[in-house]
DNA sequence: TTATTATATTTGTTTATACAATATTTGTGT
DNA sequence: ACACAAATATTGTATAAACAAATATAATAA
């Protein structure tokens, strides 16, 4: 019988290489566009808030790797005129970042070609396999 | 009913966020030993040859980023003094890397926490769960 | 009011990563 | 043998990430 050990050990390593392969493959395609994935999911979270902004904290706690960071990946975003930023009135502490026009075009060019590349990173699994992955994945995602 | 694209971007976001948590988890546990994940799993590449020589191709086609930085990264190790690395006799454009004992004792020493930290990635799913995800996982991984 | 603590963001610095360009050696065809 | 292409590894350079320290504002307590 397989030893536990051994299936944790090479489950996680599998994890690490899917996810890796996954982020490499979805680069690729960011390429063409100058923007990085940590980008563009910043762009999908303030897309999501459907004109409504987000502050720093909510943002960096949707992202993907976890780095504090959000600042300067905020500022890039500025640079391009994809987001803006302004000081929250009520809470001078706090940033409020929205989503531009220019930024939901972006995101509009992008939406079939990212669909794409997921496609093709899960096209080994079938719908069924797709729903079973995720729920495995979500449980580890979101204990804590 | 669900629509396909979005499962599926869910659970690519899904995949990119679990196999980051995992890594961070990975990373924090190898931080007192001054050794990063890469680093790590190189090693571990190397102690499964059983003291046969990997050259730096096989190893990076086994490493979990894809990255073409593996010559850098095995001078780190070297400069620990846990690999070696010697031109290849047969074929001078090849090099062989060894790991070295101390290399061997460093892995024994993390093998242990390096196991509980797994189990703690991977707690919130049961055997038959994981090898579950395990299967799914290497579906996605494999292709190609 | 004045310290003190907590929250939110930014900045500095070191290291890692991606990607391209450059050797170096080997293999192949003429 | 020679030129040319392929394989293998290294290096250069720009950008991104991790982590710690600093700043600024707000809340709380003495």
């Amino acid at each position: 019988m397989e030893g536990s050990l051994e299936l944790a050990k090479n489950t996680v390593v599998g994890l690490l290489k899917a996810g890796n392969k996954a982020e490499e493959h979805l680069n690729s395609t960011l390429k063409a566009f100058e923007i990085s994935l940590q980008q563009f999911n910043v762009l999908r979270i303030l897309r999501g808030r459907k004109g409504k902004a987000a502050n720093l904290n909510t943002v960096q706690k949707r992202m993907i790797h976890k780095m504090s960071n959000t600042s300067r990946l905020i500022d890039k975003l500025i640079e391009k005129k994809l987001v803006e930023r302004d000081i929250c009135v009520e809470n001078r502490r706090k940033i409020e970042i929205f989503i531009t026009k220019k930024g939901l075009q972006v995101l509009e060019d992008l939406d079939f070609k990212i669909q794409k590349t997921e496609a093709e990173i899960l096209s080994p699994l079938n719908f069924d396999e797709q729903k079973a992955l995720r729920a495995l994945i979500n449980k580890i995602t979101l204990k804590n």
